[in-house]
DNA sequence: TATTCAAATGTCGCAAATGTCATTTAAATT
DNA sequence: AATTTAAATGACATTTGCGACATTTGAATA
């Protein structure tokens, strides 16, 4: 469990020690206290969703930490999931795969990986709520998602608004797939890519 | 009875080894010496004590491990879900509901709970791969899972030789409900209750 | 624009808690 | 038995919490 002290969390937000303290005081910063004195401690967990919820940018250390390369590909379809796997697995990525979406959920929650692939149309899962649920899930909330689907493009613009990153309309071929996957990957963990 | 070290100790909580000496020096962390040269060891269930005393997280490792009686509750009917919830909650247990397999798979990872009901019919869903996973991802193997289904008996037999830790068949009285949770969850965690 | 005012943040100093380092020794592994 | 790993310890360095007070900020108002 990587936890910061007020010192290390007052550098990156260049303030000053005190003023964390109090941020925690308040609860605007989620923390507990050791025993001893009551020093305090701040998950690393907790110190991200405080650094979005006021939209302050990221010190460069957590990028890193947070960015995790191995892509989930989520399809039902065993063939599709494979042939996707093939092709990742050649350009060097790790990849899990998942055929449902108790595996899909699990897999995301315990290797947080950097990008899922998804499809939109599992039986008996709704692709939209997958993306929302994603993107509300603080720990996980930056995967990039990339929709791979059959359907037209109204539902793919679709699952953009519910929060996806991209969209993959089949049939793809293998270079298109590894572009998006190479873009998504390669493109900023937070907000602006637009210069 | 499980122990833990200093240094396990430490690493837990994201402190110095010297601080966690201190700690059990000074009293506020029960743990008892070796001979030879006196090493701290500390049993797992003073550990959780002091967790809980000064409110300290805990750490993912031991969220299934040791006591982490919250009940995940997974069943695509909603009134269902709802009516259980509510029961378990009365009881005082703290709950979670998941209404399709990525929810279920997402919180069962995230929040490790010490036992899940499990609806084994969801549609896209089959429970029998859902125990057999669970059983074996290491990090939640030992969650209890209590089937709840209104299918036959040799449907829910085989799912106990799946993994499954009991079973109610549907439909079932708020007493069962509860005793049978009680049951599972007092219950050790780990193999045998015989001796 | 200037003024006012409350809330937020910064400063300072001290005591206490925590971290670091080098060394010694027990415990685990082979 | 030899080797490797991990823990305890003392001495010392650094960081933290906190109270009291100063300063800055930002919005409302004159």
């Amino acid at each position: 469990m990587k936890t910061f002290t007020t010192g290390e969390i007052a550098k990156y937000c260049d303030v000053n020690l005190r003023t964390v303290i109090r941020w925690i005081e308040k609860g605007e910063l989620k923390g507990f206290k050791l025993p001893g004195r009551g020093n305090n401690r701040v998950k690393e967990e907790d110190f991200i969703n405080f650094l979005r919820r006021y939209d302050i940018p990221f010190p460069e250390e957590l990028k890193t930490h947070a960015s995790n390369n191995s892509i989930l590909i989520v399809d039902d379809e065993v063939q599709v999931a494979k042939a996707i796997k093939r092709v990742l697995k050649g350009a060097g990525y790790s990849t899990l795969l998942a055929h449902d979406g108790f595996k899909a959920g699990s897999h995301l929650m315990k290797e947080r990986p950097g990008l899922m692939t998804l499809d939109l149309s599992m039986p008996g899962l709704d692709g939209y709520d997958v993306i929302r649920f994603v993107r509300e899930a603080p720990v996980v909330s930056q995967t990039k998602i990339l929709v791979i689907s059959a359907l037209d493009k109204p539902a793919l613009e679709k699952a953009i608004e519910c929060g996806a990153d991209a969209y993959l309309q089949k049939p793809f071929s293998n270079s298109e797939l590894l572009s998006a996957v190479e873009l998504l990957l390669d493109s900023p963990q937070q907000s602006s890519i637009a210069g």
